[in-house]
DNA sequence: AGTGCGATTGACT
DNA sequence: GTCAATCGCACTA
């Protein structure tokens, strides 16, 4: 549990080592913003270390939930639940939605401050065979597509949440040395709260994008 | 202590 | 397209 938020020097971590030919992300290249920092985060890969090897997908969609968003986890203060939106940017929060799928979100905002970033859908590129076994599916198109099936294929749970996600460690983030992608927004999907709000970003055209075609346009 | 309700998914009509 | 599953949290009393 709490990976990473008491003993550690998190805000400093020294970052950007390489690992099996991916470059991780230093805390110095995130924004604060969090809808910048939602921005920044298409495109980039996620890399899930274990026991079993190496899983990682490259970051198709995310939605920012800011500072003063009623629809946010950190709205109404801090809690043992949402802690980890509090941290400096780059770690991770971890929970349980619907009591059927788990949610990885990034931390944003400056120490202190909640908020953060959920990545909705990923396109798998490293570890496929044990994604499928995750998830008890075959279809690669499905793998990671939707924040609760991304977090399973990876098996991300509660006990990653508060991991600094600018550290080698079992999770960590890294950058896609493709080109730039183009990137569409629209408004979040499955809120009664806050839903006008155009906070979701996702890669245009990608096939691993969630949500219904009206938004994917 | 009890209630309502999700940042979803998978099964089914 | 509809809908139940399932559980932790926030809120009321």
């Amino acid at each position: 549990m709490n990976v990473g938020t008491d003993a550690q020097p998190s805000c400093r971590s020294k970052p950007a080592a390489a690992d099996r030919g991916y470059e991780g992300l230093a805390r110095s290249e995130l924004p604060l913003d969090t809808v910048e920092l939602a921005r920044c985060l298409i495109g980039k890969i996620v890399v899930r270390s274990t026991s079993e090897g190496v899983l990682s997908g490259r970051v198709v969609e995310t939605e920012a939930y800011p500072v003063g968003d009623a629809a946010g986890h950190a709205y109404r203060g801090e809690t043992a639940r949402n802690h980890a939106l509090f941290l400096c940017p780059g770690h991770a929060y971890v929970y349980l939605a619907y009591g059927v799928a788990y949610m990885l979100n990034v931390s944003s905002e400056a120490a202190g401050v909640g908020a953060g970033v959920l990545i909705r859908a990923l396109e798998p590129l490293e570890g496929i065979a044990t994604m499928q076994r995750n998830r008890r599916v075959e279809n690669l198109r499905d793998l990671a597509r939707g924040p609760g099936r991304l977090a399973a294929a990876l098996d991300v749970d509660r006990r990653l949440d508060g991991a600094d996600l600018c550290r080698l460690g079992p999770l960590w983030i890294a950058r896609d040395p493709r080109e730039a992608p183009e990137i569409g927004t629209s408004t979040r999907i499955g809120l009664s709260r806050e839903a006008d709000r155009r906070l979701r970003f996702y890669i245009r055209g990608n096939r691993f994008v969630s949500g219904p075609k009206a938004l994917n346009s």
